[in-house]
DNA sequence: ATGCCAGGTAACACCTGA
């Protein structure tokens, strides 16, 4: 049975990270990837370079902001764009698709929330809760289907460096976890964490005081399988390789591997 | 207690991110 790698990275802007990019897909040779934060508009997404090294393209963009894409060695279906259950909300951050010929695929850029007690907070929290509803729905099609992106929340006290340095982020509040538990126990599985259990995994580091150097990051990034995927799952990690690199993103993909 | 760094936009500073 063919193995495919699905690997879910936050490029902080597509263009900025090109190069980087190019050279990463060349070396890591992922099948799908899950990109987020492309930063651009549709009709400035970098198309040419991507297909040139191999890959089929469905983006749903935004000026300045957001923004998410999927590349995939295979052609690209039934591709949909935003997260349904808010017709007012304009933020690029969800767009799924079929790859592979039966493998459902989505891109997800959780709102950051930051700073709690904010609409900003309460954004987040209503989005994970559309998020919930949208993954429930889709679950009764039995389909092999993974969610991967960054989902701005450190799910448990081990997936960060600092504790108390982080306890009043939006990103490790116990609202924001208790919604990431909900969405898990729709029946979902944690692609890395099926493979590895260990504390003081990181998928982010700040670009400020010497977080890569001194690994001050935490895990915010996942790829969340539904039991058709985690059944056919047969590795998961993180490429911490992107990171140290010149102009990296402050993010490092994380990866899983499926037969299909 | 604050800014640290990086990207984008529009402008030669500000906003956002996590």
């Amino acid at each position: 049975m063919p193995k495919i790698k699905v690997a879910t990275f936050n490029v902080n802007s597509v263009k900025a990270r090109l190069p980087n990019l190019l050279v990463w897909l060349k070396e890591f040779a992922p099948d799908v990837v899950l990109l987020q934060e492309i930063k651009c508009m549709d009709d400035g997404f970098p198309r040419m370079e991507f297909e040139d090294a191999g890959y089929n393209i469905a983006t749903h963009g935004q000026k300045t902001y957001n923004g998410v894409a999927i590349l995939s060695k295979s052609p690209i279906e039934d591709v949909a764009r935003g997260l349904p259950g808010d017709d007012t909300d304009v933020q690029a951050r969800y767009i799924e698709g079929t790859v592979y010929g039966s493998v459902r695929v989505a891109s997800i850029y959780l709102p950051n929330g930051n700073p709690v007690g904010t609409e900003k907070f309460t954004y987040k929290l209503n989005w994970m809760q559309r998020l919930r509803a949208h993954i429930k729905q889709q679950l009764f099609n039995d389909e092999i289907a993974l969610w991967g992106g960054d989902y701005n929340v450190i799910p448990t006290d081990g997936d960060v460096w600092n504790v108390a340095a982080m306890k009043d982020d939006a990103l490790m509040q116990p609202e924001s976890r208790a919604n990431f538990r909900a969405i898990l126990h729709l029946g979902l599985t944690d692609a890395l964490r099926s493979f590895h259990t260990q504390d003081h995994m990181y998928s982010f580091w700040d670009y400020q005081a010497g977080a890569w150097q001194k690994d001050h990051g935490f895990l915010i990034d996942h790829i969340l399988c539904s039991p058709q995927a985690a059944d056919r799952l047969t590795n998961a990690g993180i490429d911490k390789n992107p990171r140290g690199q010149e102009k990296a993103s402050d993010h490092t993909p994380v990866w899983c591997e499926i037969n299909v």
